[in-house]
DNA sequence: CTCATCCGTTGTAGCGCTTCAATCGAGGCC
DNA sequence: GGCCTCGATTGAAGCGCTACAACGGATGAG
């Protein structure tokens, strides 16, 4: 025991050490690991306590390559701060989960090289196919340019029907038209619409919803007011704007293409006496954040449903790889209405 | 050409596909990939111009087999709404890049059994070693009693110095201390900490350097208030409950656990005449969020140094895998001070 | 001119696993 | 009893690549 045969291997255990340890052959092994259903239980019984003695933990790599595939997807996501994409990471979680699929995620920050880079590390990887989050028809052009049609790729957060991929994405316009007939039901008529540069697209698609809305109640166009970006400063700055025209009863309603906006609005009217929100205005905002329940006055708000956006995507890729009938879709997905204390009334 | 040999193979091209096209041999593709020095110019560009050409993606998978380890860490995150994980994954992909290696995210959500399953996936993978943000000694008990010690493991955000593993985290004592001070040499003297449970070990470690830099100052204890959590809204009613002592100038300075909790402090001051921020009170937060820059009255925080903290984590990893006489550590680091209009005198 | 050197190149043995055809034994049936 | 069937088990062929030893030809020294 103490020349040759004792060398030490601190490698960890593969499968023959515990095809041996087991008294079985290797292929046995396997099979406990791939299809339990074809390996008679005393077997099963004798290999599982091995590997459970060993601690052996089956390489991935080994797995991959002799299966020639993997298990999991990747998932491409453009900006962690934003809690959307969070939601989105969960449902694809779960979408994941059902079909036995782990996902990799990848954070691009939105810079178009990083999601680049990580899309080639994914081809790599080979795993099954790769979610991307978008948010700008530029990332999207360069990206469907780029792009050898290799393995199949999901757009999220995008909208395209020209069918070159799936794409699955969150009505803007038809959220907008939600928020302003919350509005326009709860009685108000003077509305105006509060959102960002129109370099964002889901800011103007909001504000044609929002349009859309009063054209149907045969309101005439109220004015709008574009703030620099869509952040609580920008709202306060917009709120305090305002408050001479919400006095004088010139309005009596507010959309803000963001519940940070939205919060910035009611902060700065809040401060500002004999005005009221909810009684003197309504303000509805977007996105459901934090910042739109962790209020002083709770704020209504637009629900985007980013975990079944993640989920719905991640089926559609599942079945790009899998359905050989498999056309690219286009899904959008309907916000809902979350109402609370801002438009009460 | 029509019958046997015009088998279309939709398969992607591997390496010897390359190899045949370039009319060289595989391993002097391998070289080209992995070890440029030893492939003469002519060769090599024969064999970028045969990748090219074919659209080559080496197999991850057969590249970590053959060469027995990948070029990845993995990273599980607790909690992805907050923004110190995102900088802790920055400062990690920062580090990974430098040593080009390659960092694969996970999300636990905080939730014990997700950590435990991506430790072993990523055990699997046989990344280099894993990085594991932590909010929690329950949470590292509960790794540290299930871990075999197989894969380097490094705990980001927590302290612990009994050697049993590589520690990185943010001195949170040192950062109440920090902040009191500011206070202090800004001429405020009473000053009163505000606080959430305490069962969150940051706020009560914030709280201790609250402390000392007032025993140090030889200042009376003054009360502290714990509200039920760290959120806006629970700053908001502290905030309507601290006015009026505010206003008879018995407290001059606020240390908030977090600048949400600022943020809503200076909110519900805001609002009362005739208060002022800063003027009448200073009001300092905890984090460096957006909540405390993109407010009316931007907030002075303490800012944590996540991405360092990922960054060294990363390197203290990079260091137990490679290093032989490697001994675990238990890094601090300190957060800084970023003064703004909130304390401005 | 011969031999040692050196650089670029190549053949090939695995890496650890899955898979599939082949094998084995135990029944079941006539 | 002989023959067939069927489930459990196994041997071995790769999966696509890296690493390493071996090779060949060019160069320079002696």
């Amino acid at each position: 025991m103490s020349d040759a045969a004792a060398r030490e291997e601190p490698t960890s255990p593969g499968i023959k050490d515990v095809a041996a340890l087991a008294g079985v052959s290797i292929a046995s092994v396997s099979n406990a690991l791939n299809h339990r259903e074809r390996v008679a239980g005393p077997t099963l019984e004798r290999i599982d306590r091995a590997i459970g003695m060993l601690g052996y933990i089956p390489n991935g790599a080994a797995r991959s390559l002799a299966a020639g595939r993997t298990r999991s997807i990747g998932l491409v996501l453009s900006d962690l701060g934003n809690s959307l994409f969070i939601d989105i990471a969960r449902g694809t979680e779960r979408a994941a989960d059902e079909q036995g699929l782990s996902v990799v995620l990848a954070n691009s920050d939105g810079k178009l090289e990083r999601e680049d880079r990580y899309v080639e590390l994914f081809a790599e990887t080979r795993v099954r196919g790769v979610l991307l989050t978008l948010n700008d028809a530029s990332h999207f052009r360069a990206i469907a340019g780029r792009h050898a049609h290799g393995q199949p790729i999901v757009m999220l957060n995008f909208h395209d029907d020209t069918g070159r991929y799936c794409t699955a994405s969150i009505d803007n316009e038809a959220g907008g038209h939600l928020a302003a007939s919350h509005l326009l039901e709860t009685g108000r008529r003077r509305i105006v619409f509060v959102g960002g540069p129109d370099t964002l697209q889901p800011v103007t698609d909001r504000r044609a919803g929002f349009r859309r809305a009063l054209v149907e109640a045969s309101l005439a166009p109220v004015d709008e007011i574009s703030p620099a970006w869509v952040n609580r400063s920008d709202g306060w700055q917009v709120g305090r704007q305002l408050a001479d025209r919400v006095l004088n009863g010139e309005v009596d309603g507010i959309v803000a293409a963001s519940d940070l906006l939205a919060a910035g609005i009611v902060q700065a009217l809040s401060e500002i006496r004999p005005i009221s929100v909810p009684d003197t205005v309504s303000v509805i905002g977007y996105d459901n954040n934090q910042a739109a329940w962790d209020a002083p006055i709770p704020i209504s708000t637009i629900s985007q449903p980013g975990e079944e956006l993640g989920y719905v995507g991640a089926r559609l890729l599942v079945d790009e790889v899998e359905a050989p009938d498999h056309e690219h879709r286009a899904i959008r997905l309907t916000p809902t209405l979350i109402a609370r204390r801002s438009t009460e009334r």
